[in-house]
DNA sequence: GGATGTGAAGTAGTTCACAGCC
DNA sequence: GGCTGTGAACTACTTCACATCC
């Protein structure tokens, strides 16, 4: 059951969008609010009522004109749109100060997210109880997993994204601040903390205020060289 | 002394990308290199050649056709354009699991950034030493600082990002899932561990491969109602 | 020859403006 | 009246293609 074609393809903008939506209207829910429409989601999310209907009408048209959409049928699509009923195994590689505080983190892990396992070069933290699981020598990783995070120094990225495409995982989230090549087929996404801080200075130093704030988005480009398929 | 212009007004994909280029010179000058070209930092950043021309003639001609860019004039250049030369002051507010991995991260605070004080409400983290610094009770915020990091629950976000603003931060880094609203001329940039997951999980389930990874940039809009510009 | 720097073209995303429906 | 959904216009970013210079 490929399920029925899951929507259109959406842009990578408003992927990251629908999360901040839902949450919205998940607020909505808990205050017993029954409908909400455009506008009140864009002054939520920070962005524009037409934003906002252009990016659900992505999802179908589920919307009532003259009165917005229904929080239950918004919240429903959105989980529909991402993979929500889908449950999915995540490996964390590097038990450190900040692979420690994600497994820990209430943030992380929701959503079908479900920790697999946790793995470290370091002896000293091997053996180690870390949030329910024991921490495993990275020569053991194996799948299967869908999902593996990266939170080693820049210098073994490299060598735990080669690990983790080998234990079958489709998708990385990598917090080294290291590119990483992969091959086709596997999506990357990086959270570096100091270009995040650099970004930010740079708008202080410019101020670049007008256009302040902002629900994040990212994008990128590849592994391999881009062109030239790999 | 406001510095000779600092070159014309970057995109955001542009200024998210240069801190890459660096770190990969860097890399260049370590290894003894002393040129590099458009192609060798593409293929490392995971770009086209063509947009590492691009954004690099955004900082002025410094290349040398035939043979690339001399490492340490591309350094420095980055490094003008991004303000490198100036240092400034960091507080961070919420020294739970993640605070606490921020700010021991020998990835975080580099370039210029200085840790100015740690806050948090919970009476049993405050008076506790972190990373050097007494954590001090949320009360107690005072400035001058030049930017906040927020680590606490979504609950707590605006109130926080109130009060960093009364202290004078000029560009928030928001860990929290929940948008807040800014006066215009402070920035935002969200950081958000549970969205980055469900992005990607929508292209694991969708087989989105082909542009796979991605240097992380975040965006957005601001607290204001974000038409009706100014 | 080889790589930069950049007009011109192409592609993606946002915003406008309004027809359509409740 | 009010708000959705969407063609059309616009803006931003990327990529092509090549003149230019070492």
């Amino acid at each position: 059951m490929a399920t029925r074609v899951r929507s259109r393809r959406l842009s990578e903008p408003t992927i990251s969008r629908l999360p901040v939506y839902q949450r919205i209207a998940e607020g909505f829910v808990r205050r017993g609010e029954t409908r909400i429409d455009s506008r009140q989601i864009g002054e939520l999310a920070g962005v524009t009522p037409t934003t906002v209907r252009r990016d659900l009408s992505g999802l179908g048209s589920f919307g009532t004109r003259g009165s917005g959409y229904e929080v239950a049928v918004l919240i429903e699509r959105i989980a529909d749109a991402l993979g929500h009923d889908q449950s999915y195994d995540v490996i964390v590689v590097g038990v450190g100060n900040l692979g420690r505080a994600l497994v820990n983190s209430s943030n992380f892990l929701i959503r079908g997210a479900r920790l697999s396992a946790l793995y470290d070069v370091d002896p000293a933290v091997v053996g180690q109880s870390v949030a329910g699981h024991v921490v495993r020598p990275l020569d053991a990783l194996v799948g299967p997993a869908t999902l593996g995070v990266i939170c080693t120094p820049a210098g073994s990225a490299q060598d735990v994204a080669d690990r983790l495409v080998g234990a079958g995982v489709r998708a990385i989230l990598n917090f080294a601040p290291q590119v990483v090549s992969v091959p086709l087929g596997v999506a990357v996404h990086y959270v570096d903390l100091s270009i995040e801080l650099q970004i930010l200075m740079y708008h202080v130093l410019h101020g670049t205020g007008p256009l302040a704030g902002g629900v994040l988005h990212s994008v990128g480009l590849s592994g391999g060289s881009p062109r030239r398929g790999s």
